[in-house]
DNA sequence: TAGTATATTGCAACATAGTCGCATTAAAAC
DNA sequence: GTTTTAATGCGACTATGTTGCAATATACTA
């Protein structure tokens, strides 16, 4: 199963490049100009999550937002993800916080998934 | 706008005490004998979180679980909530763990809700 | 205890997010 | 140019959660 290269791929990475925040779907939906369906964008989306390119994190909103991180960067398969990440209740802005957080779950416990979100008002919203 | 006490509420609860994790809302449904709709299992849980007697979690699934605490218990409206959840893969559990996250956002920015949660295996499922 | 105000419920409809099957299209390789 | 098959578009579908509204039941008052 090899990839290809697609104008669908190569416009959903220029959108998650140049905002460098976590999009959602819809986000990404509106912020391209030619209509890609709905769920290409998610199998797009989902390719990038497989092959590391991109993370996923679920909002407290119940929506799924990706970033292309840029602590992980591109070192595929190592993401850690265990880093914090921001919603802005007022603006939507969904962002990765840097610092990495390091949780010590009781005996027996595997983690696999880190899911870390707070949501509130980023720097530009609280100061209305 | 008094709250009355209800056979769905005294129900949803006793659930909740006797489960001692963060149930969704079909988890509750499933361990509720009589049937109560949907949509009133949902306006309760609501109420609850309002009252401050539970607590709500968005899963890593984007489902919701809702859980009476037994950390922040019944200090009504102090409910702190930035503690670390544990979803199972294998089995669903979600619970509450006791480490307490302080995360220090970058200036200007404002915390409101805190949903910290990690999936994997708990110590029961880790083992097979 | 009966009567009343209104919180709560059940039902139905709706909204949204996300997934999947399948036929079609278009990359990449030959 | 031909072939292979990954990727797309469309539609249907599932699931989660919310809302409007009429009916019900709780709690308060007389």
């Amino acid at each position: 199963m090899k990839r290809r290269k697609t104008p669908s791929k190569t416009e959903i990475l220029q959108v998650l490049k140049s905002s460098g925040n976590a999009l959602s779907h819809d986000m990404i939906q509106a912020n391209i100009e030619s209509d890609i369906d709905r769920a290409t964008i998610y199998r797009v989306l989902n390719r990038f999550c497989e092959d590391g390119k991109v993370h996923k994190i679920v909002g407290d909103d119940g929506k799924q937002y990706f970033a292309l991180c840029s602590n992980c960067g591109e070192e595929k398969q190592l993401h850690s993800h265990n880093h914090m990440h921001f919603r802005c209740l007022e603006c939507g802005k969904v962002e990765c916080l840097e610092r990495d957080i390091s949780v010590p779950l009781p005996d027996g416990y595997v983690a696999k998934v880190h899911n870390l979100i707070i949501s509130g008002f980023c720097n530009n919203c609280s100061q209305l």
